[in-house]
DNA sequence: TAAGTGCAAATTGTATACAATTTTTACTGG
DNA sequence: CCAGTAAAAATTGTATACAATTTGCACTTA
């Protein structure tokens, strides 16, 4: 997300938060009770709320006025609507990444391959889901355009509960397979075949995902914070 | 933005302290104390925090951690990096557009060309560049993706500081008449025209930005909050 | 029993108080 | 006169206190 602000405290709860909500030992629609949070970490509401501030900016939580936070629980349809403008800023940024790539970016993206690879194969959900999205920021960094980066950034980390809820470990492999496939298309300067590797791919996972049914699961539960 | 909190005293200090900057009644770089700004508007530091925090997801404040809120002054080249993206978003929305467009959708939008006409009329500049922005949030919206209408109205507020900084009267007339190409395109269900001339209209805001050069102003000045 | 009412407890919203940091100012020494 | 430094003032960061709102529960009543 890129807060230009942060003093590193708020930063580490919100970290832990978004720890604890992607791996579901915080589940969506659960609500997040400022005074319980406070003292779990140890510090005081002020701080709460702001980290509550920020994990609503990712779509993590959801805030009500006057009633408080929850863990945010969103629609199959609204992943759906980050994934048509997914396919329209990626497929976009392909076909310009293959005109202007040098050698060197190439070499950036296979080393992260590679460590997508490695998460994979560890089997940590967490790490796993962060590579696979980074690997579609990093085209985007790759070609310097900032505003960009964070754009896809903010997509991927706001169905992040969604992708964590549904995607498998196979799915996960298949993306990994796919990131390959489109590499190789780059490498090659075949900007259509670029194309339409990256369109299918976003397609894959939109699919992935919304083949499961959307089960709302409100259950409140305790967490510790690292 | 569409901040899902918000009780609407936060709300009104955003908006104050938008429309001072947009008008340059604040201008880039001046630092905004957070006492002082408490005592103008008579609430607590508390929510002038929290409308610094707002105002710096709409980049136009930077918070500098420990240091205070200052006025944004993009550079041209994250304006440049903007449309880059802009262009991506918006070619790929029109191509979509067309397709699934019905009749009502269109007379909406001349509805909407109707009222930028007015307000380009009446000169007023700040009115004048919400609409002319409102007019590429309000084509997402028709097509029913919120992701996408909240994601360009992000883009747009992001660099409504340079738009409003150099786009000229004869400018926004310019843009008034393109919006027209457009939707006569659009109508047409003629696709490529349609791309064509959104990346083009876009290419010439941008142009008509990028022209002038960037003079950091940075006096520090003081404002009335309506 | 089910719905409705009103008070008590809990929770969020805002203001204030205190701590930590930065900025300014005044002073010293070269 | 300028650079460097230390104390003072101002400003931001965090915690706490109080106000406003919501939630939960006991109780009444049809």
């Amino acid at each position: 997300m890129s807060l230009t602000v942060d003093n590193s405290t708020t930063r580490v709860i919100v970290a832990a938060l978004t720890k604890a909500i992607i791996e579901h030992r915080l589940k969506p629609g659960s609500k997040l009770g400022e005074q319980k949070l406070a003292t779990q970490f140890g510090v005081s509401r002020t701080l709460i709320r702001q980290a509550m501030f920020q994990l609503s900016q990712k779509h993590l939580v959801l805030l009500e006025p006057a009633r408080g936070a929850f863990v945010a629980a969103p629609s199959i349809d609204e992943a759906r609507q980050v994934f048509v403008v997914r396919r329209m800023l990626e497929t976009a940024m392909v076909e310009q990444f293959v005109d202007q790539a040098t050698p060197s970016n190439f070499a950036a993206l296979r080393s992260h391959l590679k460590q997508e690879r490695a998460a994979v194969a560890m089997g940590d959900v967490g790490s796993r889901t962060e590579l696979l999205g980074d690997f579609h920021v990093y085209i985007a960094k790759l070609m310097g355009n900032k505003v960009l980066a964070e754009l896809i950034s903010d997509l991927i980390s706001r169905c992040a509960l969604i992708t964590l809820m549904y995607q498998s470990a196979h799915a996960a492999e298949h993306s990994v397979a796919e990131h390959d496939e489109i590499i190789n298309a780059l490498v090659a300067r075949n900007k259509p075949l670029a194309v339409k590797l990256m369109s299918e791919h976003l397609s894959h996972v939109e699919v992935s995902l919304t083949t499961h049914e959307h089960n709302d699961c409100i259950d409140v539960e305790m967490f510790q914070p690292a």
